[in-house]
DNA sequence: ACTGAATTAGGGTTTTTACCTGATGTTTAG
DNA sequence: CTAAACATCAGGTAAAAACCCTAATTCAGT
């Protein structure tokens, strides 16, 4: 019997995930919590082998939650299901010890295959999650790849997006004006901005500072 | 008989949402849409009363649905079922004609009793939605309060933030010059942003655009 | 010790932004 | 209907950013 605890804050995903269990046999939904700490309460008095974890849940972040869990309860695999395909998120939550990454467009058929995948101690991702890792490896074509920002860079860029100018920016890092522009037209050039507005988007937009 | 049509793009919504007309008799879930243009193409062939409606679908934006459903089907009641609670834009989609508003976190109860209320001529508000607008008559006290940019504004700002300059902006919007500069004046002022970086920083933060 | 990247910095020019004052027609809400 | 808010545009000035070229020093890795 796999014992399942679903943490979400949505009561329509809530029926929606225990619909799509209903039909298995073996698999049993041993709780709802729709708060972070509630997840760990839950823990505390019952077993659990698999986590339905939504990553926007109240008072605590997915990652908290990941993280804290490998040491208190190792024997629970986190399976996390949630709207939004960041590229970025995937491989960090893979790494706070997530075993696996659903989507919530995701049908019956995936949803009750990767929770017997994470059973079996293998990692399992959504399909859509595997096609946009893939494109990580590749070095990248013609789309915006990573470009590498050094540590001084990443300094002056933090401080233009606070709105900081060039010359509050040189006194500020004791350095000339004509050096933090140098750095500015590096910053463009490798975020491939045409002017502050674009520099500051990326900026955030790639959560480079 | 209540006919319903689910236009949801997840499909544990879905199956969250059946779940919980499953027990009721007297209504009857009649076709599934994942994104707009699939809405129009199933009300046409089929007699629909209620349309539960997720505001961020695929390819035509819950506004426009909204705004196209009372000119060729004035007998579908929508229903709005959304995550975030924007109290901006409730008002505007219950001016487009939206009978309902409820959020992903409902209960069965608040369900069924919203299908009921519009069915009967009602216009049924989630209990938090209620709460949210009457928060919208008091001015505020200490907080940041947000200022109201205006139409023109916003689209400016889209502008700046993507990169384009005044005098760009002025030939894309078929203005002069000096009108987008007094736009940009008076976002800086509206937005206390001291140059472009911290107004592009603002507007990404609060979501202005 | 050599190499390459990083950091520093200068001069000079053009473009863009920021800010000022003032003005006029249009839209909107009370 | 009428005042307020909005949208439009002008001239002018100062500041900031963007782009050009060049180049010295430092620092890490082979």
């Amino acid at each position: 019997m796999i014992n399942i605890l679903i943490a979400e804050d949505h009561q329509v995903l809530i029926d929606g995930l225990r619909s799509m269990l209903r039909g298995q046999a073996d698999m049993r939904v041993v709780g709802e919590a729709i708060t972070g700490p509630e997840v760990f309460h839950i823990l505390r008095r019952q077993k659990v082998d698999v986590l339905l974890l939504d990553l926007e849940l109240p008072e605590m972040s997915g990652e908290e939650i990941c993280k804290e869990l490998p040491h208190s309860y190792p024997e629970v695999r986190p399976l996390i299901l949630t709207m939004h395909q960041e590229k970025e998120r995937i491989s960090t939550l893979i790494e706070l010890g997530a075993r696996g990454y659903l989507f919530k467009n995701t049908d019956k058929d995936e949803l009750i295959a990767g929770i017997r995948a994470v059973m079996e101690g293998r990692i399992f991702l959504a399909e859509a999650v595997s096609e946009t890792l893939e494109k990580e490896d590749e070095p990248d074509e013609d789309t915006s790849y990573l470009p590498k920002i050094t540590r001084r860079e990443k300094q002056v860029l933090a401080l233009i997006v606070e709105g900081l100018t060039n010359s509050e920016i040189a006194s500020q890092l004791h350095i000339s004006i004509k050096t933090v522009d140098s750095h500015r037209t590096n910053l463009l050039e490798k975020l491939s901005a045409r002017n502050t507005a674009s520099l500051v988007r990326i900026a955030l937009e790639q959560d480079l500072i």
